[in-house]
RNA sequence: GGCUCCAUGGUCAAGCGGUUAAGACAUCGCCCUUUCACGGCGGUAACACGGGUUCGAUUCCCGUUGGAGUCACCA
């Protein structure tokens, strides 16, 4: 059997839509799955949606995703140039456009902008839709020649039938079949000189023997219009699978909006890439068992193409942040302390606490790594709060009780030197022991007070131990007055 | 609007003629706990509708409805 190859082929416009990138992923994923090559191509035939710095994205997400390929503008091994503009300068696309033009199906248009609007014939939600009518392909041999000559700007045009149907076979959609009274002319030359996506893809397919084309779902009302071409031409057809596409919330194409459209909107919220990755691959597809952790090696071994799905899939960053959560927690410790240092020390306010001892307390409770902040914050400066969270139903404290106990354990841990966290549990329990209560009754008014809060990372010693003895006592001080003054 | 595709809980999804219709996120409750979280246990919640085919349809076919995509000198 042939080796698979395929192909990823972004044009550089921007950050990495989470689309494109899940495309990467199973192009990946379907090559790496039979032991075939993943191509790296960039198609940048617009000049100006053309953005600086997106190609560094793309390598950038490329790499930090784990998508290594075989075959790129920086690894050619005998298909290149694997950028199209480069490939534009070598002449490889308006030699293939003439071949068609000498085959018949393709032709010289140098209609303008003024007559192609008379051609309008709808509006629809506000967008204009109109077939062109072949108007140059009536033109003869001479007056192409004479218009070429006075150098009238011009384009190419695929030369398709009017009449008839065309059909295609896609791996996951079964075979489609369109009017060819559907099928535009589009263009395959711009007028500057540079190919359309349309043809060059399919020309760069060919060159490069893509066995499997994968892309997104929107490509499919079009993709008679690239078998035609093939045909034209006298290529093999690639094997098709086309991609469900990954909606927002409001079952829309995923857009810049929602905040987390592309890959690097995801990271800056403190997701990892292998959580991203992991994610994705699951949007659209699922493995044999019911299992859902997965690395990208495990996923090579499992990835099974027939098993992705043909409804789209809602991007749910809800879920996102859970599994983001279930990597903090498998991560081991070292790699979680140096990435969630700044965020530590953001909260605290650069305070010379113990930073590690913070990183252990917020490590199983946060999702992504802002978490920390509002979770850690209390150990700078003590918050505001009301005495009435020193009651608890189920602690059986109320304000009053709690002011005895603090009024109590004072003095008793003003005596104590040890500040660990160990010496002072036991310290508090003995008083425990003594009172003959449940040990919530005194940990709940004593985490209040050095707190300030009804929900903290650790228990009320730990608490201290970090805070140290002169800070402990200053806030359980407070927390007597408080309660004196109500 | 034309064309194309899609249709299982709020979301991701398994299912490929006969099942008590999995599992996960979210949500709710209980347990654990020095509060919360983590963890454990449990609950609520779905086959869009109408016709066929069949002994039997979530599953196959047709239609309806709903949703999406596409109709550029963008990819």
């Amino acid at each position: 059997m042939k080796k698979i190859r395929c192909r990823f082929a972004p044009s550089p416009t921007g950050r990495m839509h989470v689309g494109n990138l899940r495309s990467a992923l199973y192009e990946f994923l379907i090559a790496k799955h039979e032991g075939g090559d993943f191509i790296f191509r960039i198609e940048d035939t617009d000049q100006e949606r053309y953005v600086e710095g997106a190609t560094e994205i793309i390598y950038n997400t490329l790499k930090q995703t784990g998508l290594v390929y075989d075959e790129g503008p920086d690894k050619d091994k005998g298909y290149g140039p694997y950028v199209q503009s480069e490939r534009v300068k070598a002449g490889i696309y308006t030699k293939y456009a003439k071949e068609l033009i000498d085959k018949g199906e393709a032709y010289y248009c140098f209609c303008d902008k003024e007559r192609l609007a008379t051609l309008k014939t709808e509006v629809v939600e506000g967008k204009e839709i109109s077939i062109y009518d072949k108007h140059c392909l009536g033109l003869s041999k001479e007056e192409v020649e004479e218009k070429l000559k006075s150098g009238i700007p011009y384009v190419i045009r695929q030369n398709n039938p009017r009449t008839g149907t065309t059909s295609f076979h896609d791996e996951l959609y079964g075979d489609i079949t369109v009017d060819n009274s559907e099928l535009d002319d589009m263009i395959l030359i711009k007028s500057d000189g540079y190919p359309t996506y349309n043809f060059a893809n399919v020309v760069d397919d060919h060159l490069m023997e893509i066995t499997h084309v994968v892309r997104g779902n929107e490509y499919l009302s079009s993709t008679p219009k690239y078998n035609r071409l093939y045909e034209a031409f006298g290529w093999e057809i690639p094997v098709y699978i086309h991609l469900p596409l990954i909606t927002d919330e409001e079952h829309k194409k995923l857009s810049k909006r929602s905040g987390h459209s592309s890959f690097e909107d995801i990271v800056e919220q403190g997701i990892l890439p292998e959580a991203i990755v992991n994610f994705i691959a699951l949007l659209g597809w699922s493995p044999e068992s019911d299992r859902e952790i997965f690395s990208l090696d495990e996923l090579i071994k499992e990835f099974d193409y027939r098993r992705i799905n043909k409804s789209p899939s809602v991007f749910d960053m809800n879920k996102l942040k859970w599994m983001n959560g279930e990597y903090i927690k498998a991560m081991d410790f070292d790699r979680f302390y140096e990435m969630a240092l700044p965020y530590i020390k953001e909260a605290v306010g650069g305070k010379p606490l113990d930073y590690k001892k913070l990183a252990e307390m917020v490590k199983t409770r946060i999702e992504v790594f802002p978490d920390i902040i509002p979770l850690i914050s209390f150990f700078d400066a003590l918050p505001e709060y009301d005495t009435s969270m020193y009651a608890h139903k189920k602690m059986k404290t109320t304000e009053e009780t709690s002011l005895e106990v603090l009024r109590d354990i004072l003095p008793i841990l003003e005596k104590q030197e040890d500040y660990s966290n160990d010496a002072l549990y036991q310290t508090l329990l003995a008083y425990v022991a003594e009172k003959g209560v449940k040990n919530g009754y005194v940990m709940w008014p004593v985490r209040t007070a050095v707190s300030g809060l009804q929900m903290t990372p650790a228990g009320a010693t730990e608490i201290m131990e970090v805070l140290g003895k002169e800070e402990s006592l200053s806030r359980i001080k407070k927390g007597i007055e408080l309660l004196e003054n109500k």
